[in-house]
Formats: C-alpha cells, structure tokens, sequence
RNA sequence: GCCUUAGUGGCUCAGCCGGUAGAGCGAUACCUUGGUAAGGUAUAGGCCGGGGGUUCGAAUCCCCCCUAAGGCUCCA
C-alpha cells in the first residue's frame, strides 16, 4: 500500500459521478470539508491482498504516528488509486480501507472517509511545514516480528511408542534417527555448518543443476537425472493406481477472482507467485489442490462412489520460498509432487482411509530404502476424541513417534502425519504426507448425496506418498553421502541410469561386447558399452565414478567361454557366472519396479559431458 | 528477506600487503593394443561473477549489484 500524508489546513471534496466500482453512499456524504486535516491519500496494492489484516495494522501505526506528531484535529481517509500502477481488486481495497477507518475510530480518533469509487473534486492547502508532506509505503513487513508470533500459543510434544505417550525428555529409547528428528522439531538441533552433500552429488552426477537464467530453486535436469525423475513418477503412479485412485490433469495457474481459490490461496501468504497478463489475477499453483477441489466439486458424487481418490502429479508446483531458505534438491520454488486426493463420507471414513494411506506410505520407504522417521500432528481438540485411533496410527510405524499437540486449528488438517527421512547433517527432509482436510469440502462446494439424499460436504484427505520427487533424490543421495562412510554408495538397482557397463579391452572384443549389450538391452536392462581407447584400469575407475551396480570386461578369456567375470558394486567383489544368470539376479532385484530404457547413446564415446 | 562467507579455464582450486594469469582433472591430437580404481607426450581453453571508484597500473584495495553456501524462520 501507497500512502501520502498531506497535513493540510483545509480539505474539501465534492462527489461528481459515479465510477463502475462506486460504493453507495448517503446524501451528506457527497460532499465534505475538514479542518486542520491529515489527509491520507491511499492506493491499496495488489500484493496488500495477501494479508490485508497486517497492512491495515500497519497503516494504522503509520497514520497515528504522523497525526500525532503534526498535531493535526483530523484523520481523512482518501482514495487515491494514482499512487501505484499495481492495484489490488476494487473489493479488497474497500475492505482494508474501511478496516484502517473503523481501526482509528475505535481508538476514538476523529477519522472520516471519502467515498470510494467516485470522480471527485477537490481541494487541500498543505501547511507547507517539514512534515506536512509526507509518503510512505506499507508491507505486512514492517509489522515487528515478535506481534505476529504471539498469535496461538505453542504446541506440545510427546513420544508415542507402545500405546504409551511419554514427556520427550522421560523417554530414551530412541533410535538415532528418530533422535535427531524430535532435537530439530523441539529446536534444539546443533548445526555444523556444511553443506549438504546431496548438493554436490547431483552436480556431480549429471543428474540436475542450478539454472542461473531462470528463478533462483528452479533447476534444470539433465538425462539421468530426468530418467530417474521419471521412474519415481511411474512407481508412485502405479501404487497409487494400485489403490484406486484416479489420475487427472489440471491447469498449473488459477484466478484469484474465485473466492474459494483465493481463500486457499491466502493460507500460503506470500510465498506464492502472482501472474498479472491480461485482466486476471492469477497464481501459480503450490500444489494440486486447486485443480483437485475443483473436478470434484463440479462432479456429480454419491455416498456409493465413496471413498474416492484422484491423483495428480504436479510438474511443477511452485512456492515463492525465501532466497535464503533455497537449497538444492531439499528445497525449491518450482517442484513436482504426487499428490493424491481422497474423498471420503465423514470424519469415520477418512480415519480408516488414513490408515490405509499409512500402509502406502510405510511401503515407498522400503521401495526407496529410506529410512523414515514419523510425526503425528493433531489439535488438542482431535486428540481428545481420538486417542484409540492415533495410537493405532502410531503402533502400524512400529517403533516411536513424535506426538505434536496443537493448541488450537491454525490449518485446514486437523491431523497430518508427516514422515521424514533424515539426512547427512542429521536434519529431517520432509518427505510422505498425510492430512485430514475438514474444510475446504464446503470451501470448494463439494458435495455428495447421502443414502438419505441430502447433500453433504465431505472430508477430504490429501497424501503425497513420497513427498515431492526432488525430495525422494535428495533423500536417496543423501542417504549415499552416508553410506560413503562404510560402503561404496549407489542408488536402488531400479533407479541407477546404467545397470550394466561392459568394457572392451580391445578393439577386437568391441563386437563380442555389443552382443551382450543388444542381450541385456532386450532384456529390459539399462547397459551401455565403454569403447573409449583407455585402459582397462581408467574404464573402471569411471564406471566406479557413476556408481554403476555392474561392470563386466570383455577381454580374451570372455571370447573363448560363456563365463563372465562381473564387478558387483554392492560387495566390492568379482563374480563369476553366465550372462543369464546376471539377468536373473536383475530381474529379482528389481521385480515390481519399474523400467523405462537407457536415455543415452549406448557407447560412452558419443556422450555428452554436460 | 536479514546476518556471515565465497565467486579465478568445463570441474576442483592456487595466486590476493597492487606490477606479464597458474596447477591438477576433463577436452582435443598423437604414441601406447592394454585384464580390474588415473599409461605417456603435446595442444587448445580465461572480460579473474557484473558495474562503478582509487591508482601510472587492480584478479588483488574501496563501494554497489548479481549468484551460491551456512545460520535465523517456514514448509513437500
């Protein structure tokens, strides 16, 4: 918001004709004068939007400082849209400017509004001394930090472990993980300083990048890295298939004009990005929400198609997070999400839907061998009603869980269950999620028919059942950083770019090698062919480099025999069998996962290094 | 966003109390036809993040900006 502060000897003002955005007015207001007036001419700005109750605060401050100090004997508010070329909406301006008028009233200051949306003429005679004129610009920011937190009080924390719920400090039987978790989420996490090793890796790897043309936590993804993006869309698009969810696709940007969207919208404040283009207000989509709650609530659903799940997996969502928080694959503006919608009849349903959910979550961390650490958050409210039921979530874990009480609903959920894998540095990514939505099925109008035909909203569950895929190659490459300690660190078998690399040793065996190749490759393995003129030691050492689970040299011996000699990576050792057999112990190992083909030229020679 | 630190060939870094721009890896070429984690030789490759200032002279000193990392806070 715009403000400037005339400290005028006289103001006078006379309504002319209406605009299209006129508010009604009574006769005596058409027209007015103010003696010894701080006149406060004001443009409401469409970032105001996002927090109204902070600007209108914040201008407050600002006015009554002002006033105070030039000793004026009124307050008029004025509209004044010429001060800014980035208005908000007509409607939220009316609304923040009558909350600024009815703020000052109640602290019984003599404040008086012009009309809003009117052709005026009018007339003021600035004082003419040092502070008479005077212009500011108001953000929710100037707000001071310690007012906005002393909303809501704090939440409580407890371990749940054996139908048991323990004061964190009673208890001490934890794993190391879970450990490091409750320090962070109580705020006492120490921190080295380093940076985390996922950053370098996925540099190092080719798998992704910084991209400094575009915003700062948007990246770009080379080859590998996309394959193995694209094989996590696929698994998490399978299971959540598997259980009957339905996947759709929805628009990435959305109309503020809608109140509903706004609304939502509003519970991400500032850290959104807002599209001007044309006559709409749009933002970018945070998640799939939007585009969710919209499909269903211009469905016809009954109590029998319930529970019902739709899915998406939102390339990308966008947040608007702070510079400084920016990291990596941990943490970006630009992410892609599965995210999985269930509609459920009422609060009974979505609990037993829930536990379900649990299941899928517990298994992506098997899938992914991820260790994940698990909170429960729920209001005190919730708790209260449901003990028997979240210590039945917290027991399906099977080790401890981090228990938050909130105090009161700030959100939408009224219970989440976040799971958290830990990193290097011992700090939690957070990763699968589940949360109970009691509001937005009437925010959004969505309705279902019960076998009473009445309408009804219902609850809605949202779930990411492994968190946003840079999290889920976060987690794994910082999982290897700490394998790297004890171990040579890899990625899951289904996940590695190449499965298999053949070395030639000489030209001569280059034919024998691209046999076995077209053999592995048709039996849906991802190998390729190192026939760079280097020694046999140098391929090695690089195949090593990219972490390859497999390398075979082709020499002599191979030619003569049906034997091959196979480094296997997971041992460190050299074993000896039959290119059948290695395709058995593939197949075993990634059975259930999926596939999609090597997305770069087979021979090494013709790469590109990125 | 704020505070701290950093930015030098594609990558990792040295040089930084001012005086000709350095190494290793990688790349390219040639030699080597080599059996399990770097074979040899040569060559190319730089607006020293960007802009401004101080100076005879700036990668080096000063100011502003950009980008990154760490911390604060919030999240998937």
């Amino acid at each position: 918001m715009r403000i400037l502060l005339i400290h005028s000897d006289h103001l006078k003002y006379q309504t002319k004709s209406k605009t299209r955005i006129a508010e009604k007015i009574s006769e005596e207001e058409k027209a007015g004068e103010f003696i010894n007036a701080l006149v406060v001419f004001t443009a409401v700005e469409k970032e105001d939007e996002a927090k109204p109750e902070e600007i209108a605060e914040n201008a407050v401050k600002e006015i009554i400082d002002v006033f105070r100090n030039v000793k004026a004997e009124n307050i008029v508010i004025y509209p004044y849209a010429h001060l800014s070329s980035s208005l908000s909406s007509p409607k939220s301006a009316k609304t923040i400017l009558t909350n600024i008028e009815s703020k000052l009233a109640k602290m019984d200051l003599p404040v008086s509004r012009v009309p809003f949306g009117w052709y005026k003429s009018f007339e003021v005679s600035c004082k003419g001394h040092p502070l008479s004129e005077l212009s500011r610009s108001i953000t929710p920011l100037s707000l001071p930090k310690e007012e906005i937190e002393e909303k809501g009080e704090k939440s409580q924390f407890f371990i749940l472990y054996n139908g048991e719920c323990t004061d964190p400090e009673q208890f001490d039987d934890f794993n190391q993980d879970m450990k490091k978790l409750m320090d962070y989420e109580l705020g006492r996490g120490e921190s080295s300083g380093e940076e985390p090793p996922h950053v370098k890796l996925m540099r190092e790897k080719k798998l992704a990048d910084y991209e400094p043309s575009a915003d700062v936590g948007h990246l770009r993804w080379y080859p590998k890295g996309r394959l193995i993006r694209d094989l996590l869309s696929d698994y998490v698009y399978t299971l959540v298939t598997d259980h009957g969810a339905m996947p759709v696709e929805t628009p990435i940007m959305y109309d503020l004009a809608d109140d509903a969207i706004r609304v939502h919208a509003e519970k991400f404040g500032e850290r959104q990005y807002r599209m001007g283009g044309g006559k709409k207000d749009l933002m970018l989509r945070y998640a799939c929400c939007f585009g969710a709650f919209r499909i269903l609530s211009d469905s016809f659903l009954t109590w029998k198609n319930l529970p019902v799940g739709i899915y998406e997996l939102s390339t990308y969502s966008f947040r608007l997070e702070k510079k400084g928080e920016v990291v990596g694959l941990k943490r970006l503006r630009g992410f892609t999400m599965p995210d999985l919608h269930t509609v459920c009849v009422d609060l009974a349903q979505s609990m037993e839907e829930f536990q379900k959910q649990i299941e899928m979550c517990k298994k992506t961390g098997e899938d992914l061998k991820v260790n994940y650490e698990v909170i429960i958050r729920t209001t005190a409210e919730f708790m209260q009603e449901n003990k028997d039921w979240i210590n039945h979530a917290a027991e399906k874990i099977g080790k401890p869980v981090l228990l938050e009480i909130l105090p009161e609903r700030k959100h939408y959920w009224v219970c989440k269950m976040d799971f958290a894998a830990i990193d290097y540095l011992g700090r939690p990514i957070e990763n699968p999620t589940i949360q109970m939505d009691v509001e937005s099925g009437e925010r959004f109008g969505i309705t279902y028919i019960d076998s009473e035909e009445h309408d009804n909203h219902p609850i809605i569950l949202h779930c990411s059942p492994t968190g946003s895929i840079e999290r889920v190659i976060c987690s794994l490459l910082e999982k290897s950083a700490l394998d790297m300690k004890e171990k040579a660190p890899m990625l899951p078998l289904w996940l590695a770019p190449t499965q298999v690399r053949i070395i030639p040793i000489t030209e001569r065996h280059l034919e024998h090698a691209a046999k076995l190749a077209r053999e592995l490759r048709n039996a849906h393995i991802r190998v390729d062919v190192d026939e760079r003129p280097e020694t046999v030691g140098k391929k090695i050492r690089s195949a090593g480099g990219e972490w390859v689970p497999f390398v075979i040299v082709i020499g002599d011996r191979e030619l003569e025999g049906a034997e091959l000699t196979i480094n296997v990576r997971e041992t460190g050792q050299k074993v000896s069998m039959g290119l059948q057999e290695l395709i058995d112990i593939i197949r075993l190992e990634t059975k259930g996962m999926p596939y999609r083909p090597l997305p770069l030229p087979m021979n090494i020679s013709r790469r590109v290094n990125f």
